[in-house]
DNA sequence: GCAGAATATTTGCAAATGCAAATACCGCCT
DNA sequence: AGGCGGTATTTGCATTTGCAAATATTCTGC
């Protein structure tokens, strides 16, 4: 600490970004051999939760921006993992992103290596302390989406 | 859910990550009238808190990746916030980075708008909740340290 | 004291990223 | 019916990123 002594190892987002920082990059060495990126298993775990989204629903789900999305589900459609279908009935601007039998394998193998990933975190986690941390991440996600930035000093 | 049913919802990899992507971004946008991206807040709260680190400590503490981070105190050096020095009497090998009084103005100034960010993040918590959501941040990444990934199917 | 392994930082390069503009389409209002 | 503001996605473009190789320096064993 130097003058106005402030300790990042107590600061929140400090210590959630090195959490995700770390999560992500050890993440991404355990699903490489599956020849899939993080972002691209983001998609993948999203469609796999609910399929058929549109590209901004799986902006909101993957954190992803939409034009870095687009890109990626163009990579993904090429490599045969989902497919991209304007919905003859329905609005023609949006797309609807859907796995493929190819993409609904590589979901499906990775599903457990993501449960088991999780377990490694939670090591030593009662399961209501897990469950009290995700409630709590959840109330600071939800604290951060009702723009409360105002009160300037 | 489709088949496998995976709840993301309630996966913590994916809890973490919305929640540093929109504090990263919320915060950013806070910042940016300081003329100062994200992660040169990072690095100068790094400083701050100690200053004259070297770059592989910075990367440690910033999880920012090296090769970036050179680059990064490269761009703070050309604009006065910090400087190189590879001391005389230690190891040549290594550059310590130092807050210049333009950079600690602004980490001096950035400060209370982190706290007032961490403030609107816990919103609702009591100082025991926001305390023990901290400690089970520092678990969960000390679980990660400790690279616990061997249990192969 | 010196060759070779190890460490700290920088740099080359291709890929990923994100903002803003372009495009395509919807739907309301008159 | 027709224009206009709004929404979904894509694309242009400059920047950021990160891996790997290059560089510079230290350390170790002989």
């Amino acid at each position: 600490m130097t003058a106005v002594s402030f300790d990042l190892t107590a600061y929140l987002p400090y210590l959630i970004n090195r959490t995700g920082v770390e999560l992500a990059a050890a993440f991404s060495r355990e699903i490489a051999p599956h020849g899939v990126t993080l972002q691209m298993w983001r998609v993948l775990a999203a469609l796999h939760h609910r399929d058929g989204l549109r590209i901004s629903d799986l902006a909101d789900l993957t954190s992803i921006d939409i034009s870095t999305l687009s890109r990626l589900v163009g990579k993904m459609e090429s490599r045969g993992m989902v497919n991209r279908r304007r919905e003859p009935d329905a609005d023609a601007r949006v797309v609807a992103v859907a796995l493929t039998p190819v993409g609904r394998a590589a979901a499906r193998a990775i599903v457990p290596v993501a449960r088991r990933y999780e377990a490694v975190a939670l090591a030593g986690f009662t399961a209501e302390e897990a469950a009290a941390l995700k409630r709590m991440l959840v109330r600071v996600y939800d604290n951060l989406g009702s723009d409360a930035l105002d009160s300037a000093a």
